[in-house]
DNA sequence: GCAATATTTCGATGTTTCTCGAAATAGCAG
DNA sequence: CTGCTATTTCGAGAAACATCGAAATATTGC
């Protein structure tokens, strides 16, 4: 994964309101919620969420797909789960880079 | 952990100068780098580069410990780790949210 | 105390973000 | 095509952010 990507996918998540709307949609599962669902759960006016959905899909974390009249978005498992990868692997979360002499250009 | 503390931390990544910075701290291990070591690294202003550090510091990714004049900055792998459980754990990285019959709530 | 180095704080500027209501679009039912 | 619901786009205002140079602070050594 690239630095710019992760990055933006980072700040895409580093919003209170965005992140509460992930989880929403993480929390419903494969089926995801449609926006007016999103709007009911988390209370706020239906441009800001639009707003919001836009930046998440932007970063390629959430996805869309239109039934009808409602647009269903889901969480992208896969976005987050390369996401984590890379903060665990890149950013070592468990440590392993004072071990690693490879690790030490910038 | 708390949906706020994630956001934060995760906001305070989610910009590319700064996930750069602390990149370069996880690379250099549990030894840290220097103020300047850094700014040598990154190619940055002082002040742009204190700027950074001092949001990654109010996040909790990163510490700072005096030596002599200089100032060693470390990243925290303890918060990282704690922030990936939370996207893991809260996000469901690994899709197992939609076998989860408790995970149905906002 | 004075000079020298390392780092931060201050102040200013331009850019981006967040929020919201009003208006516009998209799809469906009749 | 008309009306209806779902959602987005537009426009605007306030707030936050990123960047940088200049000035201020901290620490050491003489």
């Amino acid at each position: 994964m690239k630095l710019e990507l992760a990055a933006s996918q980072l700040e895409s998540l580093g919003n209170p309101t965005r992140l509460r709307l992930y989880r929403a949609l993480v929390r419903a599962g494969t089926g995801g919620l449609p926006v007016g669902g999103l709007q009911q759960k988390l209370g706020i006016p239906a441009s800001t969420l639009s707003h919001h959905c836009r930046k998440l899909i932007d970063a390629g974390l959430v996805t869309q797909e239109r039934n009808g009249t409602t647009l269903i978005c889901r969480a992208d498992y896969g976005a987050m789960a390369s996401l984590i990868g890379y903060l665990a692997d890149e950013c070592c979360a468990d440590g392993a880079c004072a071990e690693n002499p490879e690790n030490t250009e910038a």
